[in-house]
DNA sequence: GACCAGGCACATC
DNA sequence: GATGTGCATGGT
C-alpha cells in the first residue's frame, strides 16, 4: 500500500509548516498547535488559525500560556470548537511548564512509550495528537493513525470495524521499517488518498489502491 | 439545509 | 468496556 501510494503521489513533505515560523523551536510549537487545532476539523481552517496566532504574537510558548483562554478562543475562532481547543492549548502550555522546561524538544528524548504516556495525561491530546506531536515536531518513530488510515484499512477488509487505535497503530510498525521519515510519509500520504478518492466505496476507478489484496471476510 | 472535516472528554448504560 | 453526545467553523 505504502509504496503504491508513494508511487502515485510522490512524496508529501509534512507535516506541513508556514512560512511564518522564524526557527526549529517555534516550527515545533507550530506543529504541536496545529496538532490540537486540527482535531475532528479541516486542515484549511487550521491555518487560519494558525495564521491569526502569529498574528497575535501567539506562537510562543511563554505568550500562550499567559494568554487568559477566552481571549486566545477568539483568536483560533476559525479553527472551529475552538473555546474546546483553547482549554485543550492552555492545559498542553501548563503541561510544558510543569514537566518540561516550557520547551518541546526534551519530548525527543526518553523512552518513547515513556513520554507518549505522559502526553496522554494530558487533558485534550488522546493518542492522535499524541502520536501526531511525537512524529513529526520530534521526530518519533510512532505512526498516526487518523480517521483515513482506519478507513482505507477497514474498506479493504483489513481490520476489523472494532479494530482499536493501538491495534491498527501495531499493524503499521509491524508492517513498515519503524523509521520516522517512513510513518510520516506513510501517514501523508493516506490523508492524501482520503483527499483525492472516494469516501464511500473500497474501489473507485483510478484508486492506486485498486489492484491490492482485499479480504472480503473480515 | 445536510453533511463533512487529519478527535477528544464526558455522561450514561 | 461499549455506545452516545457536545463542541463549532467553513467548504461542498
Amino acid at each position: 500500500m505504502y509504496r503504491e501510494l508513494l508511487k502515485s503521489f510522490g512524496p508529501q513533505h509534512w507535516w506541513p509548516v508556514s512560512h511564518h515560523a522564524r526557527n526549529p523551536s517555534q516550527a515545533r510549537l507550530e506543529i504541536a498547535v496545529g496538532a490540537v487545532l486540527t482535531q475532528n476539523t479541516s486542515w484549511k481552517n487550521v491555518e487560519r488559525a494558525i495564521a491569526a496566532m502569529f498574528a497575535a504574537g501567539l506562537m510562543d510558548a511563554a505568550k500562550l500560556r499567559a494568554m487568559p483562554e477566552g481571549n486566545l478562543a477568539e483568536v483560533i475562532r476559525p479553527a472551529g470548537t475552538f473555546r474546546v481547543k483553547a482549554k485543550r492549548l492552555k492545559a498542553f502550555m501548563e503541561y510544558l511548564w510543569a514537566h518540561r522546561g516550557g520547551r518541546l524538544d526534551g519530548l525527543g528524548a526518553g523512552e518513547l512509550a515513556a513520554v507518549r504516556e505522559e502526553l496522554l495525561t494530558v487533558h485534550g491530546i488522546g493518542p492522535e495528537t499524541a502520536d501526531a506531536i511525537l512524529l513529526y515536531a520530534v521526530g518519533r518513530p510512532t505512526f498516526v493513525v487518523d480517521a483515513y488510515a482506519r478507513r482505507v484499512l477497514r474498506r479493504h477488509g483489513w481490520i476489523p470495524t472494532k479494530a482499536t487505535y493501538g491495534e491498527i497503530q501495531r499493524l503499521f510498525h509491524q508492517a513498515l521499517p519503524q523509521e520516522p521519515q517512513v510513518y510520516n510519509e506513510c501517514h501523508a500520504l493516506l490523508v492524501e488518498l482520503g483527499k483525492r478518492h472516494c469516501r464511500t466505496r473500497a474501489r473507485c476507478a483510478g484508486c492506486p489502491l485498486e489492484n491490492l489484496p482485499h479480504d472480503e471476510r473480515a
